[in-house]
RNA sequence: UCCGCGAUAGCUCAAUGGUAGAGCAUGCGGCUGUUAACCGCAGGGUUGUAGGUUCGAGUCCUACUCGCGGAGCCA
């Protein structure tokens, strides 16, 4: 394969005459000399087109270029402290390869509506792709972590024959003559037979919740990464999502830094996301929302602004445990030392951003859990494959579920979830 | 499902109940160092839809449609 430059290696190829593909971000003429800003996907360059310097045919095309036009250029790099990224370029040929009609993203301000119905071409934007750009490394980040422990990658199916907790309202689609099914809210129950097979598990895939939330936390179908571990209790489950979380970000933070700057995100707090981070009781957090003046009642479940009335309290990732079974999902072991409280665990974001991570232990006690399915008036012929787990060599077992846009979010300071992914589904949009 | 806000040029927005405007984008012209370049000219409108009040409605009233934000639910 012919050897392709970006525009992320210019620094190599200073004094060298160079080729380079991509789109005109941003074009400025002065009369007889022009900057042309090309943006190739790993960066801007600013290529500089003199009247004297090309053929008449390559200045009459550096004219003709329009917002997003594509093209290919050559000519010399130099350093250029003035121009954007540092270098810049001499212009000696260039070949339009299509003129692009009026682009509808101006270099002004546009409002959320418009943007969304232009996602396809908004992902061009410089925001955009620094966000995809950190949204891959969190996702590099978090399968470095799992395969460096052992964790084996365990695909769960997303079409299924029921609800997985229950509660969530699901996407129901037509099965053939099996009837209804449903796309998955959650790969955990599997993760867990996938977890008494091979040790420590992890799935990673989009679910799906026909919840009509509209809020800028909330996405219809979203990623989401489950680690689900045999012999692990509460404690110890708490401790990998901790370190998973400061693996992450101290990643983004060293890697990821141009992108975090272009998006202005102050990194002072994410600075600070370091183990320990504080765990305290659902007790505890009902006492320190009573003193924070919030009218809370205990058995109540923490609300968003709770949230961010708890993890503005510590400055960073907080662990709220043990909460009231009665609020949680039917899998959750209760607490031994008390049986009204589910060995439950959410790991809140600082900044507002909310819950990130939601786990437990497993109910790993067969008549108990039987117990709890007919509480929950669950389809008890549904679970039986589930039960089985618990039938044949149970273990106490644990895992969470980590939201992947909203991690992405957080990390990089977005308003709105939907920025997070490239093509967001959300109640009253299901379009580009 | 509930509560709040909104809809005017391709985009972002203005317009005491009295002739619908600006910036950007587009087209043409000018400028040899621009940084969302600048300067001049031009084209561009059924003011979301349907009713109503009024001499007169973008503006006031009613309904509807669509969107945005929040609640609940959750990652």
């Amino acid at each position: 394969m012919k050897q392709k430059i970006y525009i992320n290696e210019l620094a190599n190829h200073v004094g060298q005459e160079i080729t380079l593909k991509g789109w005109l971000y941003n074009k400025r003429a002065s009369g007889k000399v022009k900057f042309l800003i090309l943006r190739d996907g790993y960066g801007y360059l600013q290529c500089v087109v003199f009247k004297g310097n090309v053929s008449d045919e390559v200045f009459e095309a550096a004219d003709k270029l329009t917002q997003e036009s594509s093209f290919e250029v050559t000519g010399k790099i130099k350093e250029e402290p003035r121009a954007i990224g540092g270098f810049e370029m001499d212009v000696t040929d260039l070949q339009i390869i299509q003129i692009s009609q009026e682009y509808p993203i101006t270099p002004k301000e546009h409002g959320i509506e418009f943007l969304i119905d232009h996602r396809h071409l908004w992902l061009r934007s410089k925001r955009q792709v620094a966000i995809l750009k950190i949204r891959h490394r969190v996702v590099q980040a978090i399968r470095e972590f799992f395969d460096k422990r052992g964790f084996t990658l365990f695909d769960p199916p997303i079409i299924t024959p029921n609800a997985c907790e229950g509660t969530s309202t699901l996407f129901a689609l037509d099965y053939f003559d099996l009837g209804k099914a449903y796309l998955t809210q959650s790969g955990q129950l599997y993760g867990e037979a996938g977890a008494l097979a091979l040790g420590k598990i992890y799935t990673f895939g989009p679910t799906f919740r026909a919840e009509k939330s509209k809020t800028r936390r909330h996405l219809t179908e979203f990623w989401m990464v489950e680690p689900e571990m045999a012999f692990f209790d509460l404690d110890d489950d708490m401790d990998l999502a901790e370190e998973l979380i400061e693996y992450i970000v101290q990643t983004v933070l060293a890697e990821r830094k141009v992108e975090l700057e272009i998006l202005e995100r102050d990194t002072t707090l994410l600075e600070q996301v370091k183990r320990p981070f504080p765990r305290i009781s659902y007790d505890e957090a009902v006492k320190l929302l009573i003193e924070k003046g919030v009218d809370f009642k205990w058995g109540d479940d923490i609300g968003g602004a709770d949230e961010t009335t708890i993890s503005g309290h510590y400055g960073k990732p907080v662990m709220v445990h043990r909460y009231p079974a009665e609020i949680k999902a039917f899998y959750m072991k209760r607490d031994p030392n008390n049986p009204k409280l589910a060995l439950a665990v959410d790991v809140l974001a600082p900044e507002g951003y909310g819950e990130i991570i939601g786990g437990s232990q497993r109910e790993d006690d067969l008549d108990e859990l039987l117990k709890r399915i007919k509480e929950h008036n669950l389809p008890e012929e549904f679970f039986n494959w589930y039960l089985d787990l618990r039938r044949y060599g149970s273990v106490p077992h644990s895992g969470f579920g980590m939201g992947l846009e909203r991690t992405v979010s957080w990390i990089s300071g977005l308003e709105h979830l939907r920025e997070a992914i490239p093509f967001p589904r959300m109640i009253y949009r299901n379009t580009p």
